[in-house]
This record gives structure tokens, C-alpha cells and sequence, in this order.
DNA sequence: TTGACATATTCCCATATAAGCATGTATTGT
DNA sequence: ACAATACATGCTTATATGGGAATATGTCAA
């Protein structure tokens, strides 16, 4: 089996760095493919590509004005990566707080030998 | 050009659905790979070469263990598709306080017009 | 209608899969 | 040393990709 199409959720079509930078670039207001374009230095072609699988997945909502077609990042599309991620915080928190901890440790350590120069813990 | 490889940062590594799966279930302790082949009803070269990917990127760490190589998520390394995500948070929920409104409004209009079966708004 | 403008679509191709199957490698128990 | 256990790696194949170039579609203006 192939790896799974980019338009086949979120997941898969985020994947793509471009697509992320277009989302973050439509996350505010809506833009007509052109502007993406200069925003971003593709070429116009790409750029309506990668457009077509985020609109596949629902990554973006378009509308029509004259024509000009006017683009927006749905947002709610990406709470399922978001909850993933978020699933996982707590777990790199609670890391974080073990990182700190041991520094503090450290520190203490340095303060408690009176010489700062000394680096702590060498072999233990 | 081709697709960017899958071990080419956590984005990519994370656009598979048993990468996923393998992930939750290294998230609160460390596994063995036959337990996580038992655990998610995959073959066991398909397994550790979903963890070979997962590897390269550091959303696991492994320990050895005699013959055993105990797995568990990295949870840190999945930071920055959490602050990607992150990012749309605020605009979904913003999307969501205006879906709630328009239906309170939608309810209001039906407790005034006091009669609850007749569909409101039809024409506007 | 004709042309100009804004986007989308098609074709081509080098590249990278993921799964299945077979095999290699390291470690332990006897 | 030998067999068994626990993983990792190599090979093959169907499939999908993203960018570039060329072309098609749709809309407005004169």
C-alpha cells in the first residue's frame, strides 16, 4: 500500500509545508489566489493545486467574487490535529517540570559548593 | 518534485494513521514492540518500521532492555503541530460563538412568534 | 465579439512510500 | 555451542505525489 492521499484528511494535507504557510496566510481574512501567490513565491498553477486539496478536506472555504475566487482557512477543520496534540501536552509539561527541577537541583548544588566555575555533577 | 519524506519532520511522520495509533499508546508508559503489535493488530516488520519513521523524527525514544527494546513517545516532539494548531484555536472558537448566537437567535424568533411547530425564517 | 485577466486543470516524471514476505542480527537460556 | 526469542532490515510493487510547462475555463470591459 502507497502512503494515504494528502487529501485524504487533514493530517495527510497538512503534511505539506506550503499548504501550512497558505493556512496560516488565510487564517485572518480571505485572499484572492493572486495575493497567495506573491505572498507565498509559488507559481500560480501550484499554488491552485495545493488549494484543491485543502479544499477537498475542508481545510478552506472559497468564494466566488467577479473573478477573483476569495479564500479562507476553515479553522475547525484543524481541531482534530489539535486535540491529537493536545493529548499529548500534559506529557511534555509534566517533562518540563522534571527538566526544570533538575536544573534547579543544579543550581543548588553550585550555590551550596561556593564555587561557580566548578561544573556539577561530573560523574554522577 | 515528490512528496517530502515522512521522515522529514513530526508533519509528516504524523499523516499516518498507525503512526497515531502507536503514539497514543506509547504516550503513558513504555512498550515493547510485541506488545504493540498485539495492540494494534499489525505484523511486526510493518511495526518496526513505523517506529524505524517515528524514530528518525524523535517522537519516541527507545530504551534496551535485553532482547526487549521498550518504546515510548517523545511527547515534546509533537509541540510544534500543537502550536500550529494552536493557532486556529481562537478563530474556531469564535466560528463557534457565532453558530451558538445565530441559534439562540433562531430560538428567540420561534418563542416569539409562539407557535413552536412552524418552521421560522423560511424565506430570509 | 474580442481581448485581457484570474484561476483551474492536464500532462510529465523523479521520488517516496506502506504492506507483505523473507532474511539478518542480537541476546538469553540450557 | 545451539536453539529460541525479539526486533530490524532488505526487497518488491502498486500507488500517489509536487513542481514545471502548457493549456483550458470563466468573467469582465470595451
Amino acid at each position: 500500500m502507497a502512503r494515504a492521499a494528502t487529501t485524504s484528511d487533514a493530517f495527510n494535507a497538512i503534511a505539506e509545508p506550503r499548504r501550512r504557510q497558505i493556512l496560516l496566510f488565510l487564517a485572518h481574512d480571505e485572499r484572492g489566489v493572486g495575493e497567495i501567490v506573491a505572498a507565498i513565491g509559488l507559481d500560480q498553477p501550484s499554488v491552485s493545486k495545493h488549494l484543491g486539496v485543502l479544499r477537498s478536506v475542508n481545510l478552506v472555504r472559497v468564494r466566488r467574487n467577479g473573478r477573483h475566487r476569495l479564500y479562507r482557512t476553515n479553522a475547525i477543520a484543524i481541531r482534530p490535529l489539535h486535540e491529537f496534540a493536545e493529548t499529548f501536552a500534559r506529557y511534555w509539561q509534566h517533562q518540563l517540570v522534571r527538566v526544570k527541577e533538575r536544573a534547579e537541583r543544579a543550581q543548588a548544588e553550585i550555590d551550596r559548593a561556593g564555587n561557580p566555575l566548578q561544573p556539577p555533577n561530573l560523574k554522577s
